[in-house]
DNA sequence: GATGAATGAGCATTCATTCAT
DNA sequence: CATGAATGAATGCTCATTCAT
């Protein structure tokens, strides 16, 4: 039993260590031009080993995904525990997604990859089941921790907003790097002034 | 003389029919899966030929986006001539994002195309400034024209707030479209929702 | 008639500018690399063209050959007729190799082209005949030429000899330069010290 | 230990084959024709198991060489060891030349390669130095070999004689047979008539 | 378990050549 | 005469995946 039970961890081990290469390789090359080829040598395994822990390249990759939606519960269960008010509360979620573009950046690589087209032919159902499953009920506890901050929307359609709007500013400002005017650094500072943005309001703020 | 006009009409012609070709894979293959093979496949013509009228892959996939920035300095310049106060004028906006994503959606693909490392390597530094220089003409026309809605922040920062929520909104429906639950017409509903959000502010609106 | 006349003698002049610029970019970019592309730009002519003055490609790589035959043809004829001693007869010949290799560069690279397998096979029998029997006719001028140098050798090896020594030096150079060791002066220097080892050898063995 | 000892064993075997495959080819087909497909269709090899075993086509090509080097470096030492005459010596310099014309002809297919332009272009450096330093240690062997034979020349001129005449000769001769005259074993009495008149000359000098 | 070896299917791109105008 | 347009057939090379050992 314990050899049976060293395996299991030895095994998870190795599933890790397969996807700090993938992640690594991800978010230098992209995913056009991520292959196992430069996982494998990452992670110093062979590609054959590699279709030994997951079915195929799409399962390593979306696999990164459940690293980052086990991150993200983490900290929306710790925010809905504090008790903010509306406006810390605001904050505190802005940062919360700072702190994961920062910690895991792959997730926002990761949820566009799954807004491409075919992308998830390779998945079985159950996968794809179960990405929807947990990611739904994480944008619920987001929901859910926004529901008291204002009335004038849903707490869903605040949830929304924030995340989208924070993708965006992130794909955004991505795009400004690679294009070779504003730098990594602006991305921080712009979001920080949208996020006042949203908190204080466009138009309200400006007629009384 | 009519000869060459009208061969630099029918030259003209093909190349937009090779662009709608691309156009239409590039939204159902996605960028990994879009071909050369297939694009001349759907405008009829022999792979060879696509060369003929293109450097190569990338230029096709990047006069997508000359279009799109085309499409976009009009749409902008007509809604600065409008001479509308802040509520309308964000719907406007806001609608005109809708009508983008719906005339040009690939706009908003090859958006998130450039977000991608090693994306822009195989691109001659002119184009790429020449895409840096017209897509930063739009983003000042529209924030300039954001300038007068609110004084809580500078037009740059209501651009990118605007900009980037839509963008974001557009891949969050996706994927959702794309991992089963929700469906592309949903996305509509819930954008007219984040509008409303944006528009009447947030927490302004909640205390008083 | 005058009509013809003009007609053909621009038709000629056509094709010697399409040899001229197949001959420069045979020096420059080497056989294989000549494409027909750019031997059109280089005479402004369209790629169609070049099939309406010669029948493919081959054809006027070898075409090529004519033009250096002739020169050669030339060259060894006003060498007959100046009734050379051996030494200076033969100091003569190797420098009329000297001046083809200096004007007529191709002849060297295109007589290394026909010993390339499966290089003639594009040709008509017709053609591959012509050029044997001119490239025929010059060898047994020079072989004519020699005959009365020295007694070792009959006229023919003596061609070989100094023929195929010139080639190899040739080439031998060239991969030096290539390889980035030697330079093409120093080709001309060697060159002259080899044609002393084989006049040494050629006339010592005649006078005593 | 004997599986790995054996798997190298099969793997060195394997890079042989292929590069006896592209040996083949090469002289079949000449630099032009010679294709990967071919190549892995004669060592019985998928196009993709070529790029297992070799960085690139050119790789494999120029692999052919090292091994021509290497085959040329042991004949000239054996060569030195021998410490005949001058007379006897060049008989024996000459039939090595064509000993390794018989046994490697690739080598002098090769040479002639090197003289192409922009045919090193895609060649490291490293690579390109290596060729040029072993093929050159090659050349001062035959060079101090033949520094005893006359005092006509220097060793390195007698070498480049013998080495450019043997080459020249091995092209003008494939040339006739490819034009239909001249069968290619007249080439190897051509060539023994020619050294005749090479030692005629340099061995003579010596004496008197 | 792990991997060296192997590959089918595919990829963007090139090129000599043809043909309607 | 000249050419813009078009293409079939290759070409070298990549990549995710499989399998015997």
């Amino acid at each position: 039993m314990g050899v049976s039970e060293r395996r299991e961890r030895e095994r998870q081990a190795r599933r890790e260590a397969v996807l700090a290469a993938a992640r690594s390789v991800l978010l230098e090359r992209g995913m056009r031009n991520t292959t196992t080829k430069e996982i494998a040598e990452r992670c110093e395994l062979s590609e054959a080993t590699l279709f030994f822990y997951f079915k195929n390249k799409d399962e390593i990759l979306l696999s990164l995904i459940f690293e980052s939606i086990d991150f993200w519960k983490e900290g929306l269960e710790k925010l809905a525990k504090a008790g903010l008010d509306a406006g810390p509360l605001l904050d505190a979620v802005w940062q919360f997604h700072e702190k994961v573009y920062v910690e895991h950046p792959t997730y926002f690589v990761i949820s566009v990859y799954f807004a491409q087209p075919q992308m998830l032919e390779s998945i079985s159902d159950e996968v794809k089941d179960e990405i929807a499953l947990r990611s739904g009920e994480n944008f619920r506890r987001l929901a859910n921790l926004l529901e008291q901050v204002s009335t004038v929307a849903p707490g869903r359609i605040l949830a929304d907003t924030i995340w989208s709007a924070f993708l965006g500013l992130t794909i955004s400002n991505t795009s400004r790097v690679n294009l070779g005017y504003g730098k990594a650094e602006a991305g921080t500072k712009t979001r920080a002034q949208v996020l006042e943005v949203l908190k204080s309001g466009l138009i309200a703020e400006k007629s009384p």
